[in-house]
DNA sequence: GTAGGGTTAG
């Protein structure tokens, strides 16, 4: 990288405990010391039984009034992500001398299990009863600003750095320059970073995921690239950072040399590492390479799975989605609100009900989902996925009823709904929905207006769909989009209203895309006007020369007619343009999977039984006096 | 005795 050789870093292992450390014993006797170290590897491997102990042994023994047990005591339950009891133990009536150590530690443990606001009320405290703060207090207290979103607090803080002395501390200056490019106070973060006379990894990659945080990209492989210069070795957290960057800009070239890189440090052999690899060829639509990074990992964890799952369903491959999420389950691993909010657009696209409603089972089995238990981000995210999967694969029952029985509900659960009813005929079911939704104050977006649109053309409602085009911008502010049009066209040209369909595709703002003026092709084959239909096909066949279904319309106009010879004509520009037609496919979910035929296939094994049944339904067709077109 | 950086879904 850069030209120059980088020696190869050896990173120390976490440091090892020995043995007589995990076989504490509370019949035998220790000393203070030996009590704070056991305490501290008890927190290292996150052991709270043992910490426990640890906690009743110091009771026992009288030790509990060290103030230092009582820092290690703190810390310990912060690591296990116990901050009840470290609050108890803060807060135990027999230490009424709560030192700095004690809030560093507790202010800390709040901060790092995502209670930054707890944490910022202890720093108050603490600032109130005189306690002054000190280098280790800062770095929390800044990061939990960022976090509760107090950027005149880091204004307060950094002044007082000042007048503590505290301003050239590498360890602070992190945290400033995080929480101010959190905040996208660029000057502020450059000016501490630039005034820091020591500059190490950890500050630099502040700068890197800072920049990439906030969406600057460039900035951040600016610095990325300055840090090369200075001769500073990137560390597995640069190397994620940067991933992390060449996945959002889809950059495959510097998403592999990094690969390279970090292979050569040896940082594949980290999980976040391999993680941000995966990640990055998913972006880029590499599943194999995600693949191969992904089966090669030593220790998978539930962003690995999550990850080769939503990579696969990035690429639309939804069989290798429910394949991988089988596998996943396979090794015992507990599926996430992630992962399921990943599967079930799986599951949609397939139509495969039977697999999304195993799935939802699984949930209400495993108790996630619960609008109790979940921020409300996530269960409106999660529920969305259901209903739209129930909505795609035709159950709009249940749709519905997750919809009704829903507290949290944001535009795009009420886009499912209208969607969902539109698609499947149900016009005024979906007109009716849009209306609630306008009555509940939730403001429609462009996609509502597709549903909508959509639906109105499916439920043959012209009036209607005319009416909301018109209104659209004016009532409810979104500007009306080519999508809208074509959907408009679709309606006029399935109500038989060609010349208006035809009138709107020349005075709309946009030029007509291929589905409008595949539309106009197919409907009229459908009501036999051939000279709009050598229109429509000219310019679908120019916008799309490859498209096999555009010429197969264009003959069938053609054969309706009973202009054979061009029929024979278009037949052989196709042949001349190596344009091949697909074999249609269909396919039905029955109770062990999928089933999928294709045109002239007889390779079911109940091939007999089945043909057996579509010649009865044809029977019952004709005598009903169904005549198939051509 | 206490402290800083990273990854996933939509």
């Amino acid at each position: 990288m850069n030209g120059r050789t980088i020696l190869r870093v050896v990173f120390p292992k976490p440091q090892q405990h020995s043995h007589w450390f995990l076989c504490f014993s509370t019949s035998a006797s220790y000393n203070i010391g030996t009590c704070i170290a056991t305490l501290q590897s008890y927190a290292h491997n996150t052991n709270l039984s043992k910490g426990k102990e640890i906690h009743s042994y110091l009771l026992k023994n009288a030790f509990f009034a060290s103030p230092p047990a009582i820092t290690s005591l703190i810390s310990m339950y912060s690591k296990c992500t116990h901050m009840d009891y470290a609050l108890k133990v803060f807060n135990f009536p027999t230490h009424l001398d709560k030192n700095v150590f004690a809030y560093n530690a507790i202010i800390a443990g709040f901060v790092a299990n995502g209670l930054s606001q707890h944490g910022f009320a202890l720093y108050r405290q603490m600032r109130h009863l005189g306690i002054l703060p000190d280098k280790f207090t800062f770095p929390c207290v800044i990061r939990a600003c960022g976090d509760a979103v107090e950027n005149f607090e880091v204004k307060k803080i950094h002044g007082l750095l000042f007048k503590l002395g505290l301003e050239f501390d590498v360890f602070v200056g992190s945290a400033l320059v995080n929480t101010y490019l959190k905040f996208a106070m660029l000057v502020e973060a450059h000016e501490v970073f630039e005034e820091l006379p020591v500059r190490d990894v950890v500050l630099w990659n502040s700068m890197v995921t800072g920049y990439a945080q906030i969406g600057k990209f460039e900035e951040a492989l600016r610095v990325f690239r300055r840090m090369g210069e200075n001769g500073l070795v990137p560390s597995r957290y640069t190397a994620t950072g940067v991933l992390s960057i060449f996945s959002v800009i889809r950059d495959f070239d510097n998403g592999c040399a990094v690969h390279g890189f970090v292979t050569k440090m040896g940082y594949d052999s980290s999980t976040v590492v391999s993680n941000a690899l995966i990640d990055m060829y998913g972006k880029c639509k590499c599943v194999s390479d995600a693949l191969s990074v992904f089966d090669i990992m030593n220790e998978k964890d539930i962003f690995s799975w999550n990850s080769i799952i939503a990579v696969h369903e990035h690429c639309g491959d939804h069989y290798g989605t429910l394949r991988i999420f089988d596998r996943m389950l396979g090794n015992g691993v507990q599926p996430d609100l992630v992962t399921v909010t990943a599967v079930l657009p799986a599951c949609t696209h397939l139509a495969a009900l039977m697999h999304g409603r195993e799935i939802h089972g699984y949930m209400v089995v495993n108790g996630f989902g619960k609008e109790e238990s979940n921020s409300d981000f996530d269960y409106v995210l999660l529920n969305n996925a259901l209903m739209d999967m129930y909505a795609k694969c035709g159950n709009m029952r249940d749709a519905r009823m997750l919809f009704d029985n829903t507290r949290e509900k944001d535009v795009a659960s009420w886009n499912i709904m209208i969607t969902g009813y539109g698609m499947h005929g149900y016009g005024d079911e979906a007109l009716d929905m849009f209306s609630r939704m306008c009555k509940a104050h939730m403001t429609p977006n462009e996609i509502s207006f597709v549903g909508l649109l959509s639906a109105c053309s499916h439920a043959g409602m012209v009036k209607e769909g005319l009416e909301f085009l018109s209104e659209m911008e004016s009532k409810y502010g979104v500007s009306p989009s080519i999508e809208h049009y074509t959907c408009v066209i679709d309606m006029l040209c399935r109500a038989g209203q060609l010349m208006e369909a035809y009138d709107l595709v020349q005075i709309m703002p946009f030029k007509a895309d291929p589905v409008g003026w595949r539309s106009l092709l197919a409907a009229c084959r459908l009501h036999k006007d051939t000279d709009l239909a050598e229109i429509a096909a000219r310019k679908v066949i120019e916008l799309e020369p490859g498209h096999c279904g555009n010429y197969v319309l264009m003959s069938n106009v053609y054969g309706v007619v009973g202009r054979y010879e061009e029929v024979s004509e278009v037949r052989h520009t196709m042949k001349q343009q190596n344009v091949k037609k697909r074999p249609g496919c269909s396919w039905i979910e029955l109770m062990n999977g999928v089933h999928v035929f294709i045109t002239g296939d007889r390779n079911h094994p109940q091939t007999d039984f089945i043909y057996a049944g579509l010649n009865s339904l044809t029977a019952v067709l004709q005598e009903d006096g169904y005549v198939p077109s051509i």
